[in-house]
RNA sequence: GUGGAAUUAGCUCAGUUGGUUAGAGCACUGGUUUGUGGUGCCGGGGGUCACGGGUUCGAGCCCCGUAUUCCACCCCA
């Protein structure tokens, strides 16, 4: 038996009802906000995740699935969204044209890791993003969205904040960190003298606790911060303030991926073990010019479908529709034009071997339809068709004309 | 990429120190005396015990390899 690859997953109809319940829940929240969806391909030129994503992330470093293509082309599938979104920003000269541009986008994305719970090679993410605005108001903005789509799916969260700076006090911060590592880093973890070297700022989210008992020491770029970053994260908690929005401040936050800055944020569940972020995002101001677009400001955020998967709550399935059965093989003719009717404003679903009423009432339940519709002998004899109402326990029976004339159903 | 656990019916799982024809619940399907659903009662189908080797008179059970899933690390959505 050939079987899918490791960490990759069908989406089978149980799966995909709750898959699409989320797609719609999220589209809709996305669109009142005034978000247009985008689609890029999920191959890209892997130069575009080495220049966005950045190279010392592991993402990128040991991640993705990079190939040679017949054209000669170094070639990888799209281990995240937000870099494909850019590149098709700047190829089409928004940047150029100005003013304002929201996207939203979902769709898979692809990881060589190991899998688990959670963690998969192939996955699925939905996210935003949203370019020429430079006002926090669009970091609040991102946040509440999230936070919309969640509680509308039912699911509770923790939200984790930090600002990583800009390029004004960033730099100055990062020499402090650097010398504060140095002062100790005869007894911190290899992979942190390896950071130091590669990405300083990525020390503080150190899993090993002697570096993070070091660390509690350690200069926090949240106190070095320049005037126009501190003021921004003082708005940015303010307007979540109002909005009745809880977070709380993680100072070692700094996510994986080297293009952010300013506002980051994660969105993290207890109830679906190790892989408990959800959803992620921040500023990324610097990505258009490193793309070669002109220099524009730019917030976002992505989510892990399959993460949210385990936790929607659906709501409570509807009996909808029809359900048509002949009891003898005469009548068949007959229910299949009535279902030809149906079908043109509702759901109608035909069962062809002819059965007892009671089999039927069966079938009709176990499908979960409003309405059983039979044919029998004494139907067929007085052109007429029995109905019951598996919801209201009803049952009548009408001229077959009525069912077979569109303006009636 | 590192360490560990698991894999038996569609699903969740039993299966004794290695010993006849591998079981249960749920699900599916049929019947319940002839046209009334869910939940009663009776029946039925469904298994290469993940895959490939090995040990043995004999393997679901012991050994080796492979695959996949899960857990921790790592990483991140």
């Amino acid at each position: 038996m050939i079987q899918s690859l490791r960490g990759m997953n069908d989406i089978l109809s149980n799966d995909y009802e709750r898959y699409e319940y989320f797609l719609n829940t999220a589209s809709t929240v996305a669109k009142r906000y005034g978000f247009h969806y985008i689609e890029t391909p999920l191959l890209e030129e892997t130069a575009l995740f080495k220049r966005s994503v950045g190279e010392s992330s592991d993402i990128v470093g040991k991640e993705m699935y990079q190939f040679t293509d017949k054209g000669d082309n170094d070639v990888c599938l799209r281990p995240e969204g937000t870099a494909g979104v850019v590149r098709a920003f700047v190829q089409h000269k928004l940047d150029k044209k100005g003013g304002i541009h929201r996207f939203y986008y979902h769709g898979a994305m692809f990881r060589y890791e190991r899998p688990q719970k959670g963690r998969l090679r192939q996955f699925h993410q939905f996210g935003v993003e949203s370019f020429g605005v430079d006002s926090v108001y669009e970091d609040a903005l991102m946040i509440m969205m999230v936070a919309d789509i969640l509680k509308a799916l039912g699911i509770g969260y923790r939200l984790k904040l930090n600002s990583l700076g800009d390029q004004h006090c960033m730099p100055a911060y990062r020499e402090k960190l650097v010398s504060f590592i140095e002062s100790c880093d005869d007894v911190l973890c290899d992979d942190c003298i390896r950071r130091k070297v590669t990405n300083p700022i990525r020390v503080l989210d150190c899993k090993n606790d002697a570096c993070q008992n070091l660390y509690v020491n350690a200069p926090k770029l949240i106190h070095h911060l320049c005037e126009g970053c501190q003021s921004d994260f003082d708005t940015l908690k303010e307007i979540l303030d109002n909005h009745a929005i809880a977070y709380e401040i993680d100072t070692n936050l700094v996510r994986g991926l080297d293009y952010y800055s300013k506002t980051a944020f994660e969105f993290v569940s207890d109830d679906i073990g190790s892989q408990s972020a959800i959803a992620g995002g921040g500023r990324y101001d610097r990505l258009i010019e490193f793309l070669d677009g002109k220099p524009t400001p730019a917030v976002g955020f992505a989510l892990g479908i399959e993460r949210l998967m385990e936790l929607i709550v659906m709501p409570e399935a509807v009996r909808e529709g029809y359900y048509l059965g002949a009891m003898d093989d005469e009548s068949l003719p007959q229910i299949l034009k009535v279902a030809e009717t149906l079908r043109s404003t509702q759901k109608a679903v035909v069962e062809y071997d002819s059965k007892s009423l009671k089999a039927h009432l069966k079938g009709a339940d176990r499908i979960n339809a409003r309405y059983c519709a039979v044919i029998g002998e004494n139907e067929r004899q007085e052109g007429t068709i029995w109905v019951k109402d598996l919801l209201e326990k009803q049952e009548s029976t009408f001229p077959l004309t009525h069912f077979t004339t569109k303006e009636n159903v």
